[in-house]
DNA sequence: CGGACAAGCTGA
DNA sequence: CAGCTTGTCCGG
């Protein structure tokens, strides 16, 4: 028995009952949800193995109840693999595995329709073990889809439950069998294709055939909490395990996926057709004094009105302030050198963020030494769009007014209004767009996570799905002082290889996943569980024959309360953070951390 | 995790 | 030395 309890690692030794039906007594196996009591509670947990040998000297209770049925022995095993390789508790990954109601009974597998073959192309990538494919931004997803249930049960994997709902009725009007997680588990169970979101991972597929993950980029696959699995990390290794096909699809496949899959792309016309015209403004020499946030193509395009759907304006949050503005005549206090925002830290001299010119405080053209920093967010940005535009301009984000939870759209439509403005989450709300204006692209193109330059570019994907294929007409365009930067030269050619090629370079110059693991590690006993494992590292660098190979380990930090550990790769990395003792009280171990 | 119990601390 | 807190161990 492994207890549902973070913190009790240990498994536990239960009999069953002999007054039990046969009925009960055969649901108990390998993955079987029972209760027991333990210490003088009445616990919820999971049979690991069954006919085992008892401890010598104990005395075994008797199990209390058998709740029904629980993830397969594979998925155990799957559990087990994935707490190590994320350094986390197994309970987490089980209750993913686990139904949300109680499953006593699974129904008799049904014979499969048979499906059609899809073009060549899509029924290629089954061909291949591993496959990772290029497709633009609103390539559909429906033929891959049927391409692996043509195999048989396929596991496919959506970064939404609402897509996975929408790929199931389609899937379901082609003649496929198909469980929709997380509510289609007995089903799933019972055999079926299985379409779901992060935690259908976890599912449970009869006779495994194919396994499918559409838009492996996005981050939302692997889990915040610990231990911080990820979705498409783990279906790999299920596929692996069970010896079928795996195809990930995405418009930017990670640099985690190229290397270890085989690219597949289209022919890039096909490329090129399926992305929308994108607009690189250079406003490094725009007069900033007297534009503001809105270049002159931006304000033609937001007076351009020949399509019926919307133009919507991204400007995030972290875009705001920073601009410093005469308090007499009102210029802008930019950069003599480069006209970025200057910025001013100390009392009498104004810095610039980007190439780190200083100047006295003095505006340049009327010499006053007083500035006031100007609010450049949202807000202001919809009442300046509103003045340019001469109609109402809405507000959108993640928690807007006038919508009564964060999934809440109706208000978007209910506005009647054409013109939109917010931080990033707009691109999530809206359905399309005649174009999208990113205001100022550099906030992303400057970040100094490590995926800055990934998630950046996943922005701009998002925007090009609102947009449709370069035949809609739609328009993308960034405005930024920074028009030569991979991510921008990217997208405008329509060829997210441009990207992975400086970025492959710099991950492998810099010893950055993946060709390297890393974790973080914070909370209260952070320090404790730090300063354990460097013992642990004095002892390996003294004892560089050790297999374990943890001479080539690094712990650095503190930097804000998290430690970082790097390592060469995740066996290293995880062998090594299992290797001290963990003391008692709040920790986070984060193995992949998103940032850093 | 949470209960049990042991070892350490305080106040009369 | 009772009464309490804090720490460590263990559960089948």
């Amino acid at each position: 028995m492994l207890p549902d309890v973070t913190g009790i690692t240990k498994t536990f030794d239960y009999v069953v009952p002999d007054s039990w039906s046969d009925a009960n007594k055969a649901l108990v196996q390998v993955g079987s949800i029972v209760r027991f009591d333990l210490g003088g509670r009445r616990l919820r947990g999971w049979v690991v193995a069954e006919d085992v040998e008892p401890t010598p000297g104990v005395s075994l209770r008797a199990l209390t109840k058998v709740t029904g049925y629980g993830p397969s022995a594979e998925l155990v095993d799957l559990a087990t693999w994935a707490a190590e390789r994320w350094v986390g508790h197994p309970s987490r990954l089980l209750v993913a595995a686990s139904p949300l109601k109680a499953v006593t009974r699974i129904a008799a597998p049904r014979p499969a329709k048979e499906l059609p073959e899809q073009e060549p192309f899509v029924e290629a990538a089954f061909a291949s073990d591993r496959a990772v494919v290029q497709l633009p931004p609103r390539a559909p997803s429906l033929p891959y889809a049927l391409a692996a249930a043509r195999r048989g049960n396929a596991l496919i994997l959506v970064p939404s439950v609402a897509r996975a709902k929408w790929l199931a009725r389609q899937l379901a009007d082609n003649g496929v069998r198909v469980a929709a997680m997380p509510d289609g588990w007995a089903r799933a169970a019972s055999g079926a294709t299985v379409v779901g979101g992060r935690a259908a991972a976890w599912a449970p597929v009869k006779d495994l055939a194919a396994v499918v993950v559409f838009d492996e980029h996005d981050e939302v696959y692997q889990d915040e909490r610990s231990p911080t699995w990820s979705a498409r990390d783990v279906v790999r290794e299920r596929a692996r395990r069970a010896g079928v096909p795996c195809v990930v699809l995405s418009p930017n496949p990670t640099l985690e996926s190229i290397e270890w899959g085989e690219l597949k792309e289209p022919p890039r016309a096909e490329q090129r057709a399926g992305w929308p015209r994108v607009e690189i403004i250079d406003r490094r020499s725009d007069d900033i004094g007297r534009t503001g946030l809105f270049s002159d193509t931006v304000v033609r395009a937001l007076r351009d009105d020949s399509s019926p759907d919307p133009i919507v304006f991204v400007l995030n949050r972290k875009g705001r302030a920073r601009l410093l503005a005469c308090v007499s005549c009102g210029e802008l206090g930019l950069c003599e050198v480069c006209s970025s925002a200057l910025k001013q830290h100390e009392e009498d001299v104004l810095e610039c963020g980007t190439c780190g010119t200083n100047r006295p405080v003095v505006c340049a053209r009327c010499s006053s030494s007083t500035f006031k920093r100007i609010r450049m967010g949202v807000t202001r940005a919809r009442e300046e769009l509103e003045a340019l535009a001469g109609r109402p301009v809405v507000e959108v984000s993640a928690s807007a007014k006038g919508a009564t939870d964060k999934t809440d759209n109706t208000y978007i439509e209910r506005s009647g209004a054409d013109i939109f403005v917010g931080t990033e989450a707009v691109l999530h709300r809206m359905k399309r767009a005649r174009a999208v204006v990113f205001l100022d692209f550099d906030q992303e193109l400057g970040g100094i996570r490590y995926r800055s330059a990934e998630q950046a570019f996943g922005l701009l994907i998002r925007a090009a799905r609102l947009l449709g294929p370069r035949s809609a007409g739609g328009r993308l365009i960034v405005q930024t002082r920074k028009p030569e930067h991979e991510v921008l030269r990217a997208a405008s050619q329509s060829d997210p290889s441009v990207l992975r090629v400086v970025e492959k370079q710099r991950r492998q110059d810099l010893s950055l996943p993946p060709y390297s693991a890393m974790a973080t590690v914070s909370g209260a006993v952070a320090e404790e569980f730090v300063a354990a494992l460097q013992q642990v590292l004095k002892g390996a660098v003294a004892d560089p024959a050790d297999p374990r190979q943890f001479d080539r380990l690094a712990v650095q930090g503190p930097n804000d309360g998290r430690w970082l550990v790097r390592a060469p790769n995740h066996k290293i990395l995880s062998e090594f953070l299992r290797s001290a003792a963990r003391p008692t009280g709040r920790m986070r171990i984060e193995v992949d951390p998103l940032r850093v």
